[in-house]
DNA sequence: CATCTATGTCAACGGCGATTGACTTAGCGG
DNA sequence: CCGCTAAGTCAATCGCCGTTGACATAGATG
């Protein structure tokens, strides 16, 4: 999260197209996220250190920039690493808290939504989701009906994510109790192989 | 549904100012919903019917007119008709289904999507998500915890509509059953005071 | 040191869209 | 029938942004 290839350089950086490549891309994944697809290429290009021109030579064009910033989005979810036994409160921990608090995945997600509202990424990101959140869900899940209830389970994790980010703050005293109780009972049951009574 | 005010006139409408701003206000919530923000004043007044300089006289600007469209977007959520005994399979069912059978909403819930995905947008959702959802969810849900737990099922509701939106298409076969009945139980257990073992 | 190329800079162009104010006209009151 | 005002139209303006090609230079190669 220090990167420093994400800081402002006073100095130039020593000419390297990949280092600046990488720079405009990091640069392109937080903007994208943060403002949307309009922001502007002088922005993306101003935060990575580079000139405009740049963008141009290096991904073609700013909807070239966009898939490619979207792609690098999704890169390695590690849920291999989820414990089956602690996760469900581990997950519901973090939704109770701040959104602020959880800056790169606030990031990726806000992403994912924007790319899901926009008719022109929407069937891209139908592609995406299906190959690096779904399909790892569903393996990680196992067991039968494996891809129904990995779709519910993603869903639920979405709206989550949705709900906290339009709090904007992490949930207090009694409220937040109950609620990671809830929720954490719910992503339970939700990995369990056979649904409630 | 089939307002006369939204369709294209052939013949201009007799003048009547009130008409018109409806209208257009009727065209902006639809294009803010399908296109976003970057949608133009012009398609919108085009839409409309109008010229675009009405939107300044009647709405000060593109902003002002997002914000009052985006209010206008969230008048009556009629979830005092939900049956209680019912409602659990009627959502499953509806969520299952296509996005594009359920125009109304869908084209309200990318409203709300886009908006909290907007830094500028975003507190005043926060405000609207309060009154208008998280209220009638919480008086309706009642019992004790009826805050925690009206996050909890908006949480859950609104990651449905987006993986609805996302998929894009109705589910079939075996996964719509299985899903179905998922989804349900789910939304049973989150209606009950208590939560599951 | 000379040269050459990949890398980075700069300024201008062209289009688009919100805004604005002046202009036109419908429709009503007298 | 006459004008007056609210409603609607039109075209010009202004700024912004993506794109583009010409130019400058670091740094490697020999």
């Amino acid at each position: 999260m220090t990167d420093p290839a994400l800081l402002v350089r006073s100095r130039p950086r020593r000419r390297d197209a990949e280092a600046t490549r990488q720079a405009i891309l990091e640069a392109a994944k937080k903007q994208f996220a943060l403002v949307g697809y309009d922001c502007t290429l002088r922005d993306i290009a101003g935060e990575a250190g580079a000139d405009v021109a740049l963008v141009k030579r290096y991904f073609g064009g700013k909807e070239a920039l966009f898939v490619e910033a979207l792609k690098a989005s999704f890169g390695s979810d590690d849920l291999s690493e989820w414990d089956r036994q602690t996760f469900a409160r581990e997950i519901a921990t973090m939704l109770a808290d701040s959104p602020h608090a959880d800056e790169a995945r606030t990031h990726r997600f806000q992403f994912l939504l924007r790319a899901a509202t926009s008719p022109t990424t929407a069937p891209l990101l139908n592609v995406l989701v299906q190959e690096r959140f779904l399909g790892p869900i569903r393996e990680w899940l196992g067991g039968v009906d494996a891809q129904a209830r990995a779709r519910v389970f993603a869903a639920s994790y979405i709206g989550f994510l949705v709900e906290r980010l339009i709090r904007g703050e992490a949930l207090q005293g009694r409220e937040r109790e109950i609620f990671i109780d809830r929720v954490s009972a719910i992503f339970t049951v939700l990995t369990a192989e056979a649904g409630p009574a």
